[in-house]
DNA sequence: GTGAAAGCGCTAACAA
DNA sequence: TTGTTAGCGCTTTCAC
């Protein structure tokens, strides 16, 4: 049995050497093939092709990208994927990053600060091309000292583009306009009538989030509507928040008419406590949120929702990043305008 | 300026000979303090940590890859991360992962077999460490020959583990115990005294499906219940599927007390088809499902499900990857036993 | 158009 | 305990 055909069965260790010797060329003619960025004799060319094809030769990827060029991997952190905003967004990265050729190592950080780093590092130990990061500290209202100061480590080598932003640092940015998103749910409601309009969940040290709050705050100004203290619940991004939120909300001694979910998950808490309270939606109150995640689809009646076009959020990510890895021009900030989807969930506000 | 610190200012491809040359040492000794695997005199690791230290440096993991040792990279192809089951699988996995001090590399196949084949290539070229694969083509009842070829070409090199089975490979399977998880469903709603179950959605080209199926018509004739054909409303794994199922069984001249639902999604989808036509849950009908996702806790009320401990199931799934990689013994099929979270959504069924 | 040769950054025999 | 050396598999000058 010939050399060639026993590697053949084990599949195993067949390198552009192997191809090469049977192909009667040099290793680096394979090169020029695999990589089709360099002429070569087509009928060497074609021998060279059959017998890639043959021996189901697939270049090692690892030696490749220790060579000079830049290794066609982006890695992506994400805060949690079980979330489906970022399942999302995830989603459509790596669809955007597929089309473009690279590959994408993926990373959740799952809200502890140390695995975010540890992370961090393990991506630029891979050399992966680009960074991308999706939430965590990357949404801090105030960044980290500590973690700038990693990141400012590794953005000499590798270029990173986040979701949100990090002061001190020359991230890349591609951001969802919240303040734009906030404009949007306001001016439906205000058209339907609402005027006392509450808002239920997030933390004011998350960027957007603070950022939705003085918009908010300003359009009631622009309106010419009272600002109610007890109208904004602050807490977290879950169903309990959304559902103690509301709870809290059937104590005021005037009762909002709509509410403003910080996002899907807070919506459905908001949505069981209305229910438990023997009211409904929208007739007794209208209900909208951000993300516009499967859930808004899932939930009687269908949530009205702020909706981030993640298709073109991704790519917009992803593109970026492949851009900046690339040695390209980029915008340091870039805006993602979101638009509004009306469903079942919203309705003029019910005459008194 | 001094050479090293020009370098350490641009933080730009410091490599351990740099370390070595700083530290006075070999390349060799740097290594070693790196991976920890011989012995070395405490001075002069001292002396090497802490350039090691002072430079950020982060060796290349593409270059480790390339040299002997396996890659500490595991490849993961899910079918969809935006379905909540693979989302908490997928992240189960990267945790047990990353504590065995591993990576991972994660694609989504999104239903399309094309897709995963290219996926199967990339993570090959890629030189993982071992695959897992969750859902897809492993799923299918019948496994698809290209598939089984193509895996079969990679799988001399690269071990992988599947959350199915793939006819005629060597793969290894971690795998629900899908029988199990129909019998708690089944006696669950049996001793809750209900005698009319349905089960709605799912398809028969699909493993776990299947063997569901068969196992709800053993478990009828073990009770002495008659199998109607009508109760078995096979669909897809969706919301629209739950809710078209239920609107038939709604048809039925003999309804059923109880349905179960192959997922969570679909599970939705009845609930809301049932409340569409004024019943109630679990007071007219009980409904149960597969999963356990986030959904359930979601619903009002909230839904009683087949748990697959994701911790668990994730932490086995990469073992056993890990395990293969690093060339040990494993068994080649091993069951996960599934559990029952009795919550809201059943209840004994309603006098006559 | 093509081959020889150097090098990417690391690990692991093999000596010493 | 340590340094020297030889790869790992590819890409890319640089000659020819």
């Amino acid at each position: 049995m010939a050399v060639e055909n026993q590697k053949a069965l084990e599949n195993r260790n067949i390198t552009i050497y192997d191809i090469a010797r049977e192909a009667g060329v040099s290793a680096a003619t394979v090169s020029r093939v695999l990589t089709n960025n360099a002429n070569v004799r087509p009928e060497k060319k074609e021998k060279v092709q059959a017998l890639i094809k043959k021996y189901n030769f697939k270049p090692n990827a690892l030696a490749r990208g220790l060579s000079d060029t830049k290794s066609k991997v982006l890695g992506i952190i994400a805060a949690d994927v079980r979330n489906s905003y970022y399942a999302e967004v995830v989603v459509a990265c790596e669809v955007a990053a597929r089309e473009a050729g690279y590959t994408v190592l993926l990373c959740n950080s799952l809200g502890e600060t140390e695995r975010e780093k540890r992370q961090l590092e393990t991506l630029y130990e891979q050399r992966v091309g680009a960074m991308i990061q999706l939430g965590g500290r990357v949404d801090d209202l105030v960044s980290d000292t500590e973690y700038v100061e990693l990141v400012n480590q590794m953005t000499n080598n590798i270029p990173m583009v986040v979701s949100g932003k990090l002061d001190g640092t020359l991230c890349y940015q591609v951001q969802i306009d919240a303040m734009k998103a906030m404009d949007l749910l306001m001016e439906h409601l205000i058209d339907l009538g609402h005027r006392q309009i509450a808002m239920v969940g997030g933390g004011m040290d998350v960027l957007s989030t603070y950022e939705k709050l003085q918009r908010y705050k300003q359009i009631l100004k622009n309106y010419h509507l009272d600002f109610h203290e007890e109208y904004v619940i602050e807490g977290g991004y879950d169903y309990q928040t959304g559902y103690r939120g509301m709870n809290a909300l059937f104590e005021c001694e005037k009762m909002p008419t709509a509410v403003v979910a910080i996002n899907d998950y807070a919506a459905v808490g908001v949505m069981h406590s209305i229910y438990e309270h023997g009211k409904r939606i929208p007739e007794d109150f209208s209900v909208v949120s951000y993300d516009n995640t499967q859930l808004t689809r899932l939930m009687m009646p269908r949530l009205t929702s702020i909706d981030y076009r993640y298709e073109f959020y991704g790519r917009k990510l992803v593109e970026t990043a492949i851009a900046a890895s690339e040695g390209g021009e980029m915008p340091r900030i870039q805006l993602v305008t979101p638009r509004l989807v009306v469903r079942e969930s919203t309705a003029p506000v019910a005459e008194v």
